[in-house]
DNA sequence: CGCTAACCGAGACGGTACGTCCCGTCTTTAC
DNA sequence: GTAAAGACGGGACGTACCGTCTCGGTTAGCG
């Protein structure tokens, strides 16, 4: 149906995907301060002046770069017929883990304060982060609203307060600590913020928390 | 004790205040990226030389600068005499709010990206961010033991987890999207994260979330 | 030999050459201890970082300027055929009347003590007022050489000396005084070390010192 | 009558000499161009301070530390009584002689070239150098007159030029060249330039070259 | 023998120029 | 005729000295 998209130059094609992925590189090596259009040039052959020529400027090859690593988790596994597949709290406590393993020493997480930094200065890197954390959020919050939905959740949970009480230890640990956010954590922290049995512990009962009547 | 003999030329006091002065407003105005000591230098009237004879290089200037930004909140209201005072709870209210405020447009909260992109690069500015949210969050976590040892709060609550729960969802917002976590969502959070009542809403009743045992 | 391939970019080259004959002028003007390369870059108005991207530094850029200075006396007048043409005196004097000519208001007199400082301090500027000097010298050496073997001059004089002697007193009155030689006074001078009649005294008959006696 | 010098603070004085000594060690260790007034601080342990207290600026110091170079050659050995003493001819050699050692190696040699650049900036400078040259030169003027007037030259010998004939090679070779003028060559220089019998050849006897023919 | 005035040291300060690095534009050349 | 090569103007960096200035501390020499 694409018949949009022909007769692009393979050579483009080319050039823009090295160039990205030699950009990544170079970020995540160097960082956003010392990060050079000269050492990306250097670093894939592709010359100066045809960098420029694909992307209007440094920032612009940075967001765009960024753009090649918004790689949400899949929908999770298919379950096999008959098997009773995958719970919306399973599916929480799997994206929080996706996230916090992100976070401990991808790309992504190198270019991380780059990016943050980047946002506040440039429309387009701040776009990317905006939507970047808005896709993974809602995935979160649509997980949290299927599991009080199924009765997994009470109703009186605030899907979007909790997805934030969720995500927000991992960023938090990123971007404000030397220590990354363990993801063998998650159970700990989804039995905390929803209250729920932490099954990484083992314990098969939940012991209400709240003593006393508040 | 004695106050002699630290006999600081009174030149030098005020040059570096001055200085560290406009190199924040600087910062939060043009941000990390963008900052230029000969930008500072125009706008406090210390000539570049003179700023390069107090810190060795832009870096240092800057991690000092946000030193002197580092100011966290008070030990809380002296109780009147006979009054109950503050309990462990309020205080963790307290300590949220300040937080959440703190990050709703204070100069702090400006330079918030560049710290973050700093520390990425230099170990002083990393030295400084973590000592900075290590202060805050003890606060917070000493806070909440408090809270389990005067019975608000139930035993298995893990203080360490939870203070991570409760400040990174304005970090969060601060850093990921486009809004910060506005204060009065503070009593929200803390219900949600601690199991609290929120006042904030007036509930007089608790319910209890965890519908089954997950 | 083939004229192939040494294509430089005209550009190269159009700023190599405006960026000298500014340098010299500023030489000229202000001399080698205020020359600047801004002011040379603002002169010429080729931007600082050209300058430095062709010369590695201040000194390289001055060494090279007088390069081009280099500009030694022509072979002397081609005689019309039949004509007896120049005498190796003839030679002499003209030689003698270029250098003063030289010394007496030329840029390369007006920058002679910025070289002769530089020479001191830099090794390329060294060498080639050495070079200079050398090369005139040279010529003037093998002009009294000539006289010598034409028997216009005595066998005992020595070349080197006379010349040393012819052209000492130019570079004296340059350096050591405000008044240049008069290059009407050359026909003096050579009398005088060469023991020739000064013909520009009118005298109508050569004395030649030294032939015998020797 | 000399009540001017009197009481001037010892400490002053004593600051005045050895920065001075220290100025022209400077000058002499590192020349003119990388000429430094906190070297001189350093190297005399006089305060930056006081220097500029006691000149103006960094050229007057160095051509005050100028000044205490000027030192003539004396009027020559008292002749004993009875003894012929020393002839006009004779003079002219000793003053030549003592010239070209002073370009040999001497703290005002290696000054020159400073000097020389310093007055073409520099009126004080320019005074000093030119008074100095005419001082020395003056003296040899009067030798040689004094010379002529006792028949050892002949009357058409122009003293001036003559004196710029003898003077120029030693200043040629020290500032064109890098080999100073040898003072062995003196008599060989003036046998040329005088038409006497070079001594210091051995030949014994003294061809009177020009006392006819003016 | 003590006081006062001056000299001195220390060094902060505003400047100016240096030489370096990198940006983003624009020209030249070569494939 | 288009892409690589790279020259260019520009701007900020951090360094080195300049010459000015303001401080206390010391020291000379008069009273």
């Amino acid at each position: 149906m694409t018949t949009s998209d022909d007769h692009v130059d393979p050579r483009i094609t080319r050039s823009r995907q090295v160039v990205r992925q030699a950009a990544l590189a170079e970020l995540a090596e160097v960082g956003y301060g010392r990060f050079t259009v000269d050492s990306v040039s250097a670093r894939c052959g592709v010359a100066r002046s045809t960098i420029y020529r694909h992307w209007p400027d440094k920032l612009a090859l940075i967001a765009d770069a960024f753009e090649t690593l918004n790689v949400q988790p899949g929908p999770g596994p298919r379950p096999a017929d008959g098997s009773p597949g995958e719970s919306p709290l399973d599916r929480v406590h799997r994206l929080l883990r996706h996230l916090a393993e992100v976070f401990q020493g991808s790309i992504f997480s190198a270019c991380m304060p780059a990016l943050i930094e980047g946002a506040e200065r440039d429309a387009e890197v701040r776009d990317f982060l905006h939507r970047y954390s808005h896709q993974r959020r809602s995935a979160l919050v649509a997980a949290i609203a299927a599991a009080i939905d199924a009765g997994e959740l009470g109703a009186d949970v605030d899907a979007d307060l909790a997805s934030l009480a969720l995500s927000g230890p991992i960023i938090y640990r990123r971007v404000m600590t030397g220590e990354p956010f363990d993801p063998a954590q998650v159970g700990s922290l989804v039995a905390l913020v929803l209250g729920t049995a932490d099954e990484s512990q083992g314990a098969g009962f939940t012991v209400s928390r709240r003593t006393s009547g508040g």
